[in-house]
DNA sequence: GATGAATGAGACTTCATTCAT
DNA sequence: AATGAATGAAGTCTCATTCAT
């Protein structure tokens, strides 16, 4: 008798919307009039589903987070050392990134800038960056174990890679200095180069380093 | 009989009363007649001395980077060797940055941000960042001919730097995730790892590695 | 097989939620999501079981008119003397109002306000007033018959009487500078005032005056 | 060189132009854009005077309340007894009110209701209220005191006398249930009565009672 | 009867920019 | 140079009402 709720599907398209719309315009720029339009929905029914633009924006964080966590979930599955756990990690990130998602990367930058004022943002934002500085550590120890390194900088380490991947973005979507594709294999460089190591022989069957 | 102009210093006034507030506020949330508060002046002035408020936005990030760019020339100066050179610029950037200005990191996130949808802030911020890689790249390139390495990736490496310096900035100061100080002495030992060598024994660190 | 009707009960809830919401946000401030809200219905319902928001504040001020009438009745009943029946008056307003209900009391002031913009609300709430203003002349007609005293003053003095309830509402409880318990003695000694005898020794009150 | 300030002529005309507006419309319906028109000013002006609207109608509420209170002083100067001071005071207010300033009167309903509702409101309207009682409290006890009675009562005999005033409002305004002129003589009759004297011979050589 | 999504007008407010003084 | 009032467009958000289910 009663209408079926949609909400979590409308939801869904909303934060899409305001992605797509952010990511050239900025925060700011993207009027919930321009979401809705985006969206192709009234004004009015955005705020049906959100209080306000701002939780538009938090959900559109977690949502971010939550793709790269899957993403990279589903890479490391594949992996079959410590090394190329490490490898999928990167590749998640800059997949999500430079290479195939111009929107998504603009989305964070952009929400970089916004966690600055907005303490709701920040919070979501540390959030996922905490969780995703953990993940890595979690990944570097494990290089440097199979190495038969000590591990006790593996922290600093994944600071280090985290903070390349997050510049990464500004330099080739923002500024638009570098080339396609020179972050993947540029990244994977300086964790070798973080780690410490000669960089190793890789291929289908190499998964080990001697 | 005529007033004795004092264009120049009110242009940097109200320049520097933007960052100040911007850095907490965003560029959209720094409304001209915050800015104008914040530098003491009538709000009519500040449209007396910029047609824009987007000019005033372009204005600081020209500042901004000739202040980077001058204090890694002063910081240069001093050093006796082409790491040292090196370190002198990621010295410059960092205590700009994380360490000593959080307005100034502040500003640069948010003129990332900004960036992506300003052509005029973007065309004046990939200059100043082409700049600096630019530089970066030949200091890069004189550490690698010191060590009687190929040249061929300085132009990598330098990218790949310059991303970590920037990432920092995010890291440190918006999602607050490392600690303080962190930002240096990482880049420090994250440029050793691209540049892939040991480091030279110098002044202060000597005795600090084993 | 029909459902039974249950509009009057469904009705009833609506107004009631009404004044409830209306006690504390005013008319306007209740939306008709709050008020369904209220009542534990869906907003669509409130709009099967009245046709426009407006038309449950009518229904309201019916509501509550009918209910003072109500009040004023039963306590006349047990009333032996013109006086007595005077003060079942007074007592059936004031204590559905200052010291019994204050959502009632506060719904009448809203109500007054509304009235002036709203010629559908004016007309009941006129219909109302003009009705307990016409009860009220019968009542002091009586006390002044049974005093001996001439009747023409009675419609002045009713109107005054009736002026005074009203007031006692915006001053106890709006502004809220009068004790609690006020009314009802101080509105009695009114009516004796503006009807000019001197009091009856009466059941509780006898041996309270010298 | 600098343009001087119109700002409190603008804000009284602002304040004025909602009492007019809000006379027939209450206050949620006196929009902005109204309260512009009707000033005959731009509607972005009514915020560069006030923060927010309901600044507004706090500002109209002490100017209502500080006319109320000139009024009474310049009426009472005139007045050569205890009694013609009392009744310089009904005659202010009453004045203000019902006969001559319908749209003061109309304005008290409204801010009356608005009063319970927005705290900033009603603590302006308490206060107000609160500085009437008091004054009209000092009058009876002059009153009482001229007349060689005790003066316990006089708290409660303002409180009546205040509350019959501004029930005479609703009545006469908004319910329209009384004739025009009825409230100023029943209001002194009503104060005879709570004073509990028989009504005195006045005249322009009668200043005192026997 | 009942649900809850959808609509669209309109509310308050902010603000870059202009301009009289 | 300087002031600060003035403008008007645009933004976010609210809400009575409608309607598909």
């Amino acid at each position: 008798m009663a209408r079926p709720s949609n909400t979590e599907q409308r939801r869904g398209e909303i934060v899409d919307a305001l992605a797509r719309v952010m990511a050239h315009t900025g925060y700011s720029g993207a009027s919930v009039t321009a979401i809705a339009r985006e969206a192709g929905l009234a004004p009015g029914l955005v705020h049906y589903h959100f209080a306000t633009k701002l939780e538009i924006l938090v959900a559109l964080v977690e949502t971010l987070a939550a793709r790269l966590s899957e993403r990279e979930t589903s890479r490391a599955a594949k992996a079959r050392s410590a090394w190329q756990r490490l490898e999928a990690f990167i590749d998640a990130r800059v997949a999500l990134g430079t290479d195939a998602d111009p929107v998504a990367v603009a989305c964070w930058v952009v929400i970089g800038a916004e966690a600055l004022r907005e303490p709701e943002v920040r919070e979501t934002y540390r959030r996922a960056v905490a969780s995703e500085l953990e993940r890595l550590t979690e990944l570097v120890q494990g290089v440097l174990a199979a190495e038969g390194r000590r591990r006790a900088r593996a922290g600093a380490i994944a600071a280090a890679l985290l903070s390349s991947i997050e510049g990464a973005y500004q330099l080739a979507v923002v500024a638009r200095v570098t080339p396609r594709g020179f972050a993947a294999p540029m990244l994977k460089q300086s964790a070798l180069g973080l780690i410490g190591h000669e960089p190793m022989l890789r291929g289908r069957d190499r998964g080990r380093r001697a």
